[in-house]
DNA sequence: TATGCAATCGCAAACCTTTGCAATAACTGG
DNA sequence: CCAGTTATTGCAAAGGTTTGCGATTGCATA
């Protein structure tokens, strides 16, 4: 608890106020396990002060991530936030197929961060790294369907 | 020409129909140079086909990314595409200040590619890869403007 | 060339996120 | 503890993108 504390006080040394409204955000996302869709935080906010809006959790969200108090983590473009783990920073695989997020840890970046500096003389913005692609278990599914599907079906709109 | 000639004989082979509004659509990619956002695409077909659809070109770009012939870039949540480039595959890093795109050759990613699979049995999506950070120039901006301004304001909402 | 089926289109509405604005409330100083 | 300043809120609307659906059209077949 201690921690959130030093966080709420340095917020509000940076000038910012203290609201009850982002109070209550911060808490459910230090409440929740891992990162959580907004709606989610809304939903669990709204529980607990019905008048809140949607724009304020929204904007209360990005002020935590500026400040450093949360995680932005893009989830097949829905927009997710975990607490920042102080001393724990680590980035994002996200699947394409089952949206399970994955750690990785800053170790595997920098080497590539370093490249692109030396060579281009451009930052990468590694604090909020997010690698799409596909995660074991759905490349081992994907391996076993592809023997039932013979496949090279058109289009169907959606 | 004959290229996409063939891109389109492929489209058909895969069960997908040629339509005006596709063929539209892809000669106008052709036609610009480097990545163009949706709306300036849009604006050019509906100077040729004023009844064509926004949600129709949108889809139309969604097809030609999936069947590969384009390539899908986001800059500042803005949906790009250019005509992939058969041979000469690049990735992009863009800048979250000037918003300019510089391209990436694929070499300076195989090996992180490499490290998740090796590591994680991730395979990351390479093919539409972005990363996004601070370019050389703004950059050299930035370390100018910071011996004007001290700083350490607060919020102000928007 | 006429016919039928499914893919595609246009339209309208929905979705997620951001923004403008007037009203409210947190903090500061007296 | 009160008043003033200004950050923040709620609301409504906009912005970019996707989706449901009935109408249309491309294409294969006869």
């Amino acid at each position: 608890m201690t921690g959130q504390e030093q966080l709420l006080q340095q917020l509000q040394n940076l000038g910012y106020r203290l609201t009850p409204q982002r109070l209550l955000v911060l808490a459910i996302v230090a409440g929740g396990d891992g990162h959580m869709g907004v709606d989610e935080i809304y939903r669990q906010a709204r529980a607990a002060y019905p008048y809140l809006d949607l724009a304020t959790v929204y904007r209360t969200l990005r002020l935590f991530k500026q400040v450093g108090v949360v995680t932005e983590v893009d989830i097949d473009h829905r927009l997710h936030y975990e607490l920042t783990a102080p001393g724990e920073k680590h980035h994002h695989m996200v699947c394409r197929a089952c949206h399970r997020a994955l750690n990785l840890s800053p170790h595997y970046l920098e080497e590539f961060r370093d490249t692109l500096i030396r060579e281009f003389a451009f930052e990468p913005d590694i604090e909020h790294f997010t690698v799409s692609g596909y995660c074991r278990y759905c490349r081992e599914m994907a391996a076993v369907n592809a023997n039932a599907a013979a496949d090279g079906d058109p289009a169907h709109d959606a």
